[in-house]
DNA sequence: AATGAATGAGCTTTCATTCAT
DNA sequence: GATGAATGAAAGCTCATTCAT
């Protein structure tokens, strides 16, 4: 039943899409909508909510605890791309939409919170092995960067049809990656002569 | 006067913002508005046309030509955090606004399409300066996952208004030179055993 | 319903009437106006076909076939009038507003030709029966004229509350038949010395 | 000065035309339209009046006192359908409008009652010269017919303009005379057996 | 004397939301 | 329990009308 109205928000925008093309292509009649999902806000949330938690379970599921914190990223990387692909409706237009409106920024918010602090872990994970360490800050704006060059490669996939999820992942994972490991590693760029 | 019309659109989003909202924030009446900036998807577009011109035009001016290439990236990415923190509202307008409305989809893409080519081209003087070469595709993702990730961490910075943006550029170019050194010495991920 | 729309738009006129004026006239909502009659416009197309359905069939019915010419004229004058006598608002809206409209220039055109293709027809009759013939433009013209004066009469019945529809249909009548009588026997005015 | 009004208020219509536009195409500003003519609906009311006044001068210039009562009319309709001819903008449409118009109803009604005044007169000093009289009511109406035809033929006119106003003139002396005289020699049609 | 600039008021139209059946 | 019918409220846009220069 959310289906419909993932489709149509999809199709249409938040604002522009009307509670009557909703419960038309739901097949039911409006009152039930409200009785079921209550209001228009409470209904998009509830759309934002079960997307991002099959998003989140079709990563969560695929990042093994026993791989190495390169083939965890990668595997999540994968899954990400593989669902956004799949989903290039629903997820591309409700991420895209959420962003947008500020009264569901904060859901989406936390939302992101929880992606950042699993590419956190890994991050740390991977320090650890290393026997090295980094600032928590430090930490959470690489892991933001990652997360900000999936969503953008994202979008990209979203609105190029013929793209092959993997491939695409396989691109974000050298970028991020051969990034991180360097940093990994301790190399830091600096800005010279400041 | 546009001004107001940055505000408000940022502050509500294209749809919420309504036109009564804007002529009040500028001090003037509706019909002003109208007289002088036309339809609202015109208002629209004209402080998106201004918001990416500014913002443009502070990179532009920040990457001179002798620099190296990372001098040249690291001019730019700072040049475009220092706008992003001292126009938190503009940014707003731009890309979370401008990103989820189809009408205005357009608009934003030649734009990003822009900064995607600068730095496609910067990647690729650097390129030449080693000797080596990339496929044009793996040259534009990568591009757009730079682009990304720096819009991501301008999110961040829009929302964490005490964060200083050099620093912010700083772990950018972290994030995003080594990985990219990387890339451009011939070092390339691969999925093993796949 | 379309009562009320009538009477709305024959009071004020078609620009100066407001949906809310009709919507209280009819005693509902506004909305439920355009959910059952549509847009403004749509909604005089309505009233107009409405009444000018009325008020052909209540000629047409008037006709009988098997009548003299003459007899034919003064049933279909009769039931005229008397239809304008007894809608005094539709005939407002019919001719006073839609003549005065553009965009209904050519709904209401439409009707007068088929009136005056109907007195038309029942000038030839009389012509063939008394073996004369006339030229078509000639015979439109005379059509045109007669129901011009008509128009006119029922102008001056819808104003004066008091006037008698059937008595007024005769008046006409005289006006009408023994000049067309005349120009039947081939009697013709010309301007003398010209 | 006027004449911007006129000609605005037929291209577009009362309500359509904006003062704006009236300005504009007078040269001036609207301010200045304002100071010298008032309100919108002053404004109609002076082209209703200087057009009427116009048409009535062409008409009793042409009537000369001592013609027959035949030549006379004559006189009257063939002025009057060279002045619809040569304003076919400017009568046929303010006429309309005003037809239209509730407000102005009564400043058209007054300038009808003059023509038919008009027209009374003739018959009456017809009916005088035959030794016959007739009921003011009668008259009247009669006089309402005759007009009434006119001003179907004028729009007829300005809706043709390749319409000669003389041969027009001519066919509305055929319907009018004709069947005036018939009534002037007391030949009276009424209906039968009833 | 003449105008550019400004506005109050109003209109059509659309929806999210709720009764009454 | 389910719906067709109904509405309050608001939004975009326009225009006759007037100041302040």
């Amino acid at each position: 039943m959310l289906d419909a109205a993932v489709r149509v928000f999809s199709r249409r925008g938040f604002h522009a899409a009307s509670m009557d093309e909703i419960a038309d292509d739901a097949g039911i009649s409006k009152p039930m909508v409200y009785a079921y999902l209550g209001t228009k806000e409470e209904l998009f949330v509830a759309c934002l909510h079960r997307e991002g938690t099959r998003l989140m379970e079709a990563i969560a599921e695929a990042v093994a605890p026993d791989l190495t914190p390169d083939g965890q990223l990668w595997s999540g990387l994968r899954a990400f791309f593989r669902f956004v692909g799949a989903h290039r409706d629903g997820w591309g237009v409700l991420y895209r939409q959420a962003r947008a409106q500020q009264p569901f920024a904060d859901n989406l918010a936390e939302m992101r919170e929880r992606m950042v602090r699993v590419v956190g872990v890994m991050l740390a994970q991977a320090l650890a092995a290393e026997g090295r360490e980094i600032r928590d800050t430090d930490l959470e704006v690489m892991a933001y960067a990652l997360v900000g060059a999936s969503e953008s490669l994202a979008d990209w996939l979203a609105d190029h049809p013929e793209a092959d999820p993997d491939k695409t992942a396989t691109r974000m994972m050298n970028v991020a990656w051969l990034g991180a490991a360097q940093l990994l590693r301790g190399d830091v760029w600096h800005p010279s002569g400041e």
